[in-house]
DNA sequence: CAGCTTGTAATTATAATACTTACAAGGTTT
DNA sequence: AAACCTTGTAAGTATTATAATTACAAGCTG
């Protein structure tokens, strides 16, 4: 897990403050990486129908209100995996357990995975707005 | 996250089968890894508490029955993160989205682990070996 | 004692992640 | 139109995380 799902979150969180338009230099800025992540993440919040950004034109637009955002939609906008947790790769396919093991396994995880998921699901940006004023005052 | 969870859990599935003792060679030739990984994860088990062996004699044993083994004891066994979902480091604390940013981040992620563990509490390895029986006939 | 085992430190190799440079494509301003 | 911005992307480098391996001390057993 890389941190661009957190970098997602800083993003639209900022777009949702209003004052724009902000720049990938200044959303950069207030991140703490290069404004070339700050893009690449923006074009993967874009294709996933979380906002809008024209080339050449300063600033981006949330598509729609915060809290029709949850943050199971930002998870799936990055590039997050199927699983956080991961299955070993080269089981022994001539031992019982090795040999099935890694299906198993996956069930498990991908259970696990969607407990996670459905409490992104129950998060929206408007509500990590809300804690953001609410730690500012 | 790194794979040594899925490997405990082979272990440990490995060690429920009964028909012992296993060495860290062969185990290694069921997970398809080095014999010095099996003994580097046999030892954060054996330091949590969940199975017993001893310098120079071959075999590891459980120190309870499987189905009071959780995944999620598993899980805190080995070194697995307090949180899978990685908060950026170093948003800029003179803007107002940047200095809270990770505190709000935090919170969510410490809630959405949460839920990931709770689900895996509620696997123990007993199921596994069931499971694994299952996929086997 | 000889020959096995486990435990652990240290090293190397490989892969994932982060950072940066470079530049094309497009818009705005004068 | 020209100068100067912006975003979108590809490509390259640096750094870090993970995996694999070597080496050897500590300990058991026949």
């Amino acid at each position: 897990m890389n941190s661009e799902y957190a970098i997602a979150v800083h993003i639209l969180s900022l777009l949702n403050q209003g004052d724009g338009p902000y720049s990938s230099e200044y959303i950069a800025g207030s991140v703490g990486v290069n404004p070339v992540v700050i893009r690449n993440v923006t074009g993967r919040l874009r294709r996933a129908g979380l906002l809008h950004t024209r080339r050449g034109v300063t600033g981006a637009t949330l598509t729609r209100r915060a809290d029709q955002i949850t943050l199971l939609d930002v998870y799936r906008a990055v590039d997050a995996p199927q699983s956080m947790l991961k299955v070993h790769q080269k089981p022994n396919p001539n031992c019982p357990v090795g040999a099935n093991i890694q299906c198993v396994l996956d069930d498990v995880f991908v259970q696990a995975q969607a407990a996670l998921e459905s409490r992104l699901e129950q998060v929206t940006l408007a509500e990590i707005t809300s804690a953001l004023h609410e730690k500012a005052s």
